[in-house]
RNA sequence: GCACCGAUGGUCUAGUGGUAUGACUUUGGCCUUCCAAGCCAAUAGCUCGGGUUCAAUUCCCGAUCGGUGCACCA
């Protein structure tokens, strides 16, 4: 057999986590099913995340269309800058990046080059697979977004959206009114994303359509002190900056407030969402030993972001996977969906106290300016009010055309101005979580074969809190009656929010490794003493052992198992 | 996209120019007083399309998916 990633998905399809898509016509590489199991696990995920950003930091929660028009993302800058600009060997009809060719030889920002450029100056250079000469080959966009048309028979075109950011930041003017104008505040999205990947492998790390979690928290450019620091300032994890790659330097293990301090970390923002991504991540069920925080080198870093901090994990089989991006995209994408759409993406922050202002204005007297420029006096009085008038009267230019404005044709006022405060473009710190890459390490970092008196157990050791199925109930015979017992006590579950699996199917022992390799936490067994004295027995999927309490007792102590506020120990009585 | 390798019940596999082996799983039954026990039975398969052939799961070509390398990864 293979390494644990061929175990785990083995697994994984067998019992219905996740499966290739539309297998019947032939599965296509980059989509995935999850099944049963793994749609409940994803769920469950999910709403672990939105414990954390929604219920205790109060970034609440939108949906956005997965559809978006081209304007979104032409003002993003996926339009052109999604796009690589590829040519294909005449010889070995190798693709490659145009831009890199030219690069190699010599051309400086050849990426800023068009395509025609391009193309003229890689005609002839040698081919990077071949060493064939590019004889006439075009350089042509390929674009990772996927394309569609709005509306029949419409011109209108659309995009699969290639993060869900942007669905936030262009509802950004009605979330400041939700959040009635007052920085800093934040929203969250979940939901599908998609790119047109050249090359999907890896099963589900690169995924055509996946899954983000993301939160736009936008803040105040001038303080970038989180609220809430405090939470985290002792909090301390594993951080390979910059430097440390560069110079090949194992990753240090600050606190947060040195990190900050030291200026390892930009900002107390970023800081802190690395430190809260460090403890969803490990209570999804991450181990700790295979995570680190990996600062983007300058080369990788978006043009526009400030700091940027992928939270990587490692997998046996495909190595420090990237989960996680926390970035300060600063104020880049709000002004540049200012630029394209003419809206204000702004919060008006009040000064703390009300400043005045000496401010000279130009009245112009259209009284006076009208009859004498007639069509013109418009642009006259335009062009007056931002003029620098001298003692007799302003120069001012018009049509190219130099023209003197007599003083007596305006006024000068000398005002105070009351300013309560000013226009600020709020910054954005970004934390962006790819689910579906977390979900596989999940399985991965909780898979385990145990060698059990000579047979193979395999166990999800999945957190409680997370596991598809929390609970499962056997009866030891199916008969006897107690096959009834343990039905209702399945049912008494079910009546508090328990899912709990019902199985009466073969060997005691071979419906305990069916649960275990599910991940169920705990299983629930009804034997005869259950006819005595209505206790029961309940096992621990890690450590199976094995405590006993009374019938009724179960859903209470199950969901505080659940919950992780009872430990096993005292669960019941020792068997 | 390119090159190389692979694809047989749900899973792992044997094998073949004449529609297929075994194990595990699953389901039903018997048995069974706590960790994949035993017995009986059942369900279930040659990735897809084309070609060669009387006949293709097998040979050839192509596609799809998966793996590896190249390229790509805003």
């Amino acid at each position: 057999m293979g390494d644990i990633y061929d175990n785990v998905i083995e697994l994984a399809r067998r019992r219905g986590f996740v499966w290739p898509s539309s297998e019947c016509y032939g599965a296509v590489a980059g989509f995935i099913d999850y099944g049963p199991l793994g749609a409940m696990l994803k769920r469950k995920i999910e709403n672990l995340w939105r414990g954390f950003y929604i219920i205790r930091e109060g970034y609440y929660e939108i949906e956005a269309p997965t559809v978006g028009v081209e304007s979104i993302y032409i003002a993003s800058g996926h339009v052109k800058g999604f796009a690589d600009k590829m040519c294909q060997c005449p010889v070995c009809k190798e693709y490659h990046r145009a831009d890199h060719i030219a690069d190699e030889h010599g051309t400086a920002h050849a990426d800023s080059l068009s395509t025609e450029e391009l193309a003229g100056i890689i005609n002839g250079l040698p081919c990077p697979s071949c060493g064939e000469p590019l004889e006439n080959a075009d350089v042509f966009y390929f674009n990772l977004m996927f394309q569609t048309t709005i509306g029949p028979g419409s011109q209108r075109t659309g995009y699969l959206r290639p993060e869900t950011a942007q669905g936030i930041f262009i509802d950004f003017n009605r979330l400041s009114r939700f959040y009635r104008e007052k920085l800093p505040f934040g929203a969250v999205q979940i939901g599908k994303s998609y790119r047109n990947e050249i090359s999907p492998r890896q099963g589900m790390i690169r995924l055509r359509e996946f899954t983000q979690a993301e939160a736009e928290i936008f803040i105040h450019p001038d303080h970038k002190d989180h609220p809430e620091f405090s939470r985290y300032a002792d909090y301390s994890v594993s951080l390979w900056g910059q430097t440390h790659q560069m110079q090949d330097i194992e990753p240090v293990t600050p606190t947060m407030r040195e990190a900050v301090d030291s200026g390892l970390v930009a900002n107390e923002y970023v800081a802190y969402y690395i430190s809260l991504t460090h403890e969803f991540l490990t209570q999804v069920g991450i181990n700790p030993k295979k995570l680190r925080f990996r600062q983007h080198l300058p080369t990788e870093c978006a043009h526009y972001a400030l700091d940027c901090w992928d939270a990587e994990i490692f997998s046996e089989r495909f190595g420090w996977v990237e989960a996680v991006g926390i970035a300060d995209r600063t104020d880049y994408d709000l002004k540049a969906h200012a630029k394209e759409s003419g809206d204000k993406f702004s919060v008006f922050v009040p000064y703390d106290e009300v400043r005045y202002e000496q401010r000279r204005t130009i009245v112009p007297d259209m009284g006076a300016l009208g009859p004498h420029y007639r069509g013109k006096a418009k642009a006259v009085a335009d062009a007056l009010i931002e003029s620098e008038p001298g003692p007799d009267g302003a120069t001012i230019t018009l049509d190219g055309e130099s023209l003197f404005i007599p003083a007596d044709l305006y006024q000068i006022r000398e005002e105070t101005i009351e300013v309560r405060g000013e226009e600020v473009i709020p910054h954005v710190v970004e934390p962006s979580y790819g689910i579906d890459r977390i979900l596989y390490c999940t399985l991965e970092h909780a898979y385990e074969e145990e060698d059990v008196e000579g047979e193979i157990r395999k166990v999800l050791h999945l957190n409680p809190a997370i596991a598809p199925v929390q609970a499962a109930v056997f009866p030891l015979m199916n008969k006897d009656g107690l096959d009834t017992i343990a039905r209702n006590l399945a049912l008494e579950l079910q009546k508090t929010g328990i899912l709990a699996q019902y199985d009466d199917n073969g060997a005691i022992g071979r419906r305990y490794r069916r649960q275990d390799e599910i991940g169920t936490p705990y299983t629930i067994t009804i034997d005869y003493d259950t006819l005595k004295d209505h206790t029961v027995t309940l096992r621990e999927r890690d450590s199976m052992q094995q405590v006993r309490l009374l019938a009724s007792t179960v859903p209470e102590t199950l969901s505080r198992l659940i919950q992780g506020t009872l430990p096993f120990a005292e669960a019941g009585r020792k068997i």
